[in-house]
DNA sequence: AGCTTATTAATTGTATACAATATCATATAT
DNA sequence: ATATATGATATTGTATACAATTAATAAGCT
């Protein structure tokens, strides 16, 4: 069965979480259903799905029976989702590396060698994708659904926010030297190198992005 | 203006909740829509929002145009869970030492002789809300809404599962030392022995409600 | 028999109409 | 004049009907 067309609410979350970052709606806007229905062309019911969605995100707040407001997505803002980030990725990378086998190295070092190909071509897009991929490795060896959950939701913003205000050839070649520490350290099964790996890698991520806005 | 009736998809969201931490919709069930709607009397549409923002809660996984389906909640998910709680929980308690004002530090301990009292009138549920004011007053101070976002979801499941599984009278008597503790290091602006106090704090949480299950 | 392809049924998703609630403006009383 | 109550308007929330998708079943082919 091949993969189908999105539902509304999805289309309409990915949406308007762009006219969000955007600045579009900006923060302490107040986002009436009608106007999303007519901004977006579908009716009131995966609107209100969708904002269930990006509430869970951290986007906006709904207040029950008021209304649903959108979130200051400002360098505060950043800076405390990265803190508390740095904290779920830093501890998830490291408990991985228990549980990490010969083979999920190797697929390590595949994402990375086509990292850098992807950085080489400047295509920035794919880059998106393989540092999702190689960190989703990781994660999935932590064995912490929780945790990584939380992180994924993280994604979704940061991706946005990558697509919106792009991602420098300096941060990317940062980046590979990065991802290289963490290889590096995972071999060498050093949980202290890893740990401070993740941790700079996390830390350098947050500023880059700050500075973008 | 007095606080008017919860929304429907509020009303059945905590209901929803409840029916899974009982074990009524155990781990691995498939939601459908019909069977929710007969079982709790309402339309669709606030059953489709609820199940949305249980989903935010991590408490279902929902797959588009195919169907909601419950986690399992186990001790490996709340070991998980409370893994990643105790990191934030942790984070932002000690981030918070460098805003106690003095009257903060009163309402603390206001609140904590309330919770004594409630104790020893083995007022349980008194001692649950209690205890959340508590902490949030401490969240508060952390000044990082991100971090306590998540806190405050957990807290929605943690709490279900102590109105389902129960309190034990040890426990609060524990948790009367533990927040005695979590003050003395804050009066003494100790950051070390506060990080202590509330990863202690989170641990025996951790343990206590494991062994209920 | 085993596999693919139609056909049907079950389920999720969307649109629309209507009800409940909150917000805002206006009038009224003190 | 300020505050309070009253009514009109805007907005959110709910129910129902229908469309789209998926899952299950049966039919047909090699």
């Amino acid at each position: 069965m091949v993969p189908l067309a999105d539902p509304t609410y999805s289309r309409v979350r990915e949406k308007l979480r762009e006219d969000i970052v955007s600045g579009y709606f900006s923060g302490g806007t107040r986002l009436k259903i009608a106007e999303l229905v007519n901004r977006y062309g579908v009716s009131q019911m995966p609107i209100r799905e969708a904002l269930q969605q990006l509430q869970g995100e951290g986007l906006i707040v709904i207040e029950p029976n008021k209304g649903a407001h959108v979130r200051q997505i400002d360098q505060s803002f950043l800076e405390n989702m990265y803190d508390i980030r740095q904290l779920i990725e830093v501890y998830l990378t490291v408990r991985s590396l228990r549980n990490f086998q010969p083979r999920d190295i190797k697929e390590l070092e595949t994402l990375h060698s086509k990292y850098v190909k992807a950085a080489n071509k400047s295509d920035f897009n794919q880059c998106l994708t393989l540092n999702k991929q190689f960190h989703s490795v990781i994660y999935k060896l932590a064995d912490n659904p929780e945790g990584q959950q939380i992180l994924e939701k993280h994604w979704q913003l940061i991706n946005t926010l990558r697509l919106t205000f792009g991602y420098s050839t300096e941060r990317i070649q940062k980046v590979i030297l990065e991802h290289q520490d963490i290889i590096t350290a995972i071999k060498d099964n050093d949980p202290i190198a890893l740990e401070m790996a993740a941790k700079n890698h996390c830390i350098n991520a947050k500023m880059d992005l700050i500075l973008k806005l």
